[in-house]
DNA sequence: TTGCACCCTGTACCAAGATACGGACCTATA
DNA sequence: TATAGGTCCGTATCTTGGTACAGGGTGCAA
């Protein structure tokens, strides 16, 4: 069979039917040629890129982002350092992120580590922490 | 001075106005007492809560968590082992986040250090691994 | 007392990333 | 041939976290 109707291609990619036609109008997905009724038929190469889209949103980068590194390959003359300072700098939003994470997880830790677990909430020391804001 | 309006909240907090109404739609503030003729005024207390929630916020939590964190002190007659319970189960998420952003790290380290940063993107390791999703 | 800044409510709108739906058309199979 | 189901398009809806009016009331200072 030559070709792939927009459900396939959809299923193929683990997306929704809609999800296709949102990537198209979006210019993620080239516009696929089409039969005599209308139809979208899809090659191969549009499972890849499905496939490089989901991948690419799995690691973090929004489909804007994902645009961005599309057309750095088609880029005429684009060079491949471009594309590794984009996946540098998503590596330190990472960072700043897991660190963030990590601050407010050792808050939550000091705080259960206040709390007997015994008597009621009124004399609760995580309630009263976050009631005054303090954390200690 | 006895209590805050609107607007001098809101720029303690360093939020717009708009947002302080947001909130207080949303159950994030209380509702405030009001003057006579219908102005919100509130007390330095909504200035630390408007802080605890920026805070969160910075730290990756949504909105709606952050109302279940501050829901652990409202719950009426419950035993401060519930609240125990429910910042430990936050505590997990948080594990469960940190961890999912620690591996997308990993990967995304990976690919960077496949990419000699040199040469035309068409030969640039990072698109090749992004286009066939595997990392080696 | 007028004028301007501020406050109120309700509703509309924004971005992202989809998902759903109505109504029409196409295609395969019984 | 009838009918179920796939596809088309355009538009509406959703969630999250707000922002932006419009149209009105309030408060203070000159």
């Amino acid at each position: 069979m030559e070709g792939l109707k927009t459900a396939q291609l959809a299923s193929q990619g683990g997306v929704n039917v809609e999800t296709i036609r949102y990537y198209e109008r979006h210019g993620l997905l080239a516009k696929p040629p089409r039969t005599a009724s209308g139809y979208r038929v899809f090659s191969a190469e549009a499972v890849t890129r499905l496939r490089f889209i989901k991948r690419s949103q799995e690691l973090g980068f929004s489909l804007n982002e994902i645009k961005e590194l599309l057309s750095l390959r088609v880029k005429p003359g684009g060079s491949c350092v471009d594309v590794l300072r984009k996946a540098e700098s998503k590596i330190t939003d990472l960072n700043e992120k897991i660190s963030h994470l990590q601050e407010i997880r050792k808050a939550l830790v000091e705080l259960t580590n206040a709390c007997s677990g015994q008597g009621p909430v009124s004399s609760c020391s995580i309630i009263k922490i976050l009631n005054t804001g303090k954390t200690s």
